[in-house]
DNA sequence: GTGCCTGCAAACTTTTTGCAGTGCG
DNA sequence: CGCACTGCAAAAAGTTTGCAGGCAC
C-alpha cells in the first residue's frame, strides 16, 4: 500500500451490504439494502449502509442509478445493460439487452459528443401483464 | 365546474413559474425554477414553488424528468425526445430526435411490455467539446 | 495495541404542512 | 366579500457528520 493510503477494513457490515446487492434482481434503494442486509444483521445502522454505498461507489465496486428521482445500487462490471420499471408493482428489472447503436465517441444530431447513454423502459413487467 | 370540484386561480406566482419553464433552455431543478423565478418575483417562497409544481403536475401541464438522482420539471405536450447531460458544465439539454424505436406496446425480450422509455446520453456538449 | 469502523444521536438538507393574512374572481 | 393562494415558520423526510466504544489486523 502507497504511503499516506488508509487501509481499508474487511467487516461483517460490508461483507452483508455487498452480498445484498450481489443478490438483488435489480439495482436497489437505500431503504431496500437497509432492510435486506437487516435481516443478516438487525443491528445494522442506517449512517453505516449511506457510508458503505459511498465506499463502495468510490472504489467502483457498485455504482448509482438514477430512476424516477430516486437514486438506486447495482454492482458494476456486469456489462452493458439497462432497466425496465414496471408501472404496476414497481419493482425495477434489470435488463441484458440494449435496444441501442450508439458506440461511446459518437456525435449525435447537433454535436453532442456521447460517452454513454442510459435507457429506461416503463410498462408492465411479465408477472403484471399477466395478471392484469 | 363540478359540485365538490374547487376553482384553480390564476395568479402572479404561477404565471411567472410557468413562464420560467415554458422559456427554459431544458428541464429546470426546483432551486433553478425558484431562482430564475425570482428576477421578476423577488418575494416568490420555495413552498409556493413546490406546490406549483405539483399542481402543474397534475394538470399535466408539465412532468418530472429523474436525472442524476435529481428531479427536473419540464412543459409537456412538446412531443417525444429525450435529454443530453453534459458531463463537464452540467447543463441538461432537450434533444429533439429519438435514436430508439420501440413503440408502446411493444414486447422486450423477456415478456416485459414496454409503454415508454426514457434515454439519457451523457458526454460533452457541443460548447464544451469545442473549448476542452 | 492502534486506529479504522460502527451505532447512536445531533446536524443538515430537502420537501411538506399549518396558519394567518392577501388578493383573485 | 368568500375562499383559494401565498409567505413564513415549523414539521417531516432523507442524508451527513461527530463521537465514544468495538473490532479487524
Amino acid at each position: 500500500m502507497l504511503p499516506g493510503m488508509t487501509a481499508t477494513r474487511s467487516t461483517r457490515q460490508r461483507d452483508v451490504i455487498s452480498r445484498v446487492l450481489d443478490g438483488a434482481e435489480g439495482p436497489l434503494t437505500v431503504g431496500e439494502v437497509l432492510r435486506r442486509a437487516q435481516t443478516d444483521l438487525p443491528g445494522l445502522g442506517i449512517a453505516t449502509v449511506y457510508r458503505t454505498l459511498k465506499l463502495l461507489t468510490e472504489q467502483r465496486r457498485i455504482h448509482p442509478v438514477a430512476l424516477d428521482g430516486e437514486t438506486l445500487y447495482e454492482p458494476s462490471g456486469r456489462g452493458h445493460h439497462h432497466h425496465f420499471s414496471c408501472t404496476s408493482c414497481h419493482r425495477v428489472f434489470t435488463l441484458h439487452s440494449c435496444p441501442l447503436s450508439l458506440p461511446a465517441g459518437s456525435v449525435y444530431p447537433g454535436g453532442f459528443v456521447v460517452e454513454a447513454h442510459e435507457v429506461t423502459l416503463y410498462g408492465r413487467c411479465p408477472q403484471c401483464a399477466a395478471t392484469g
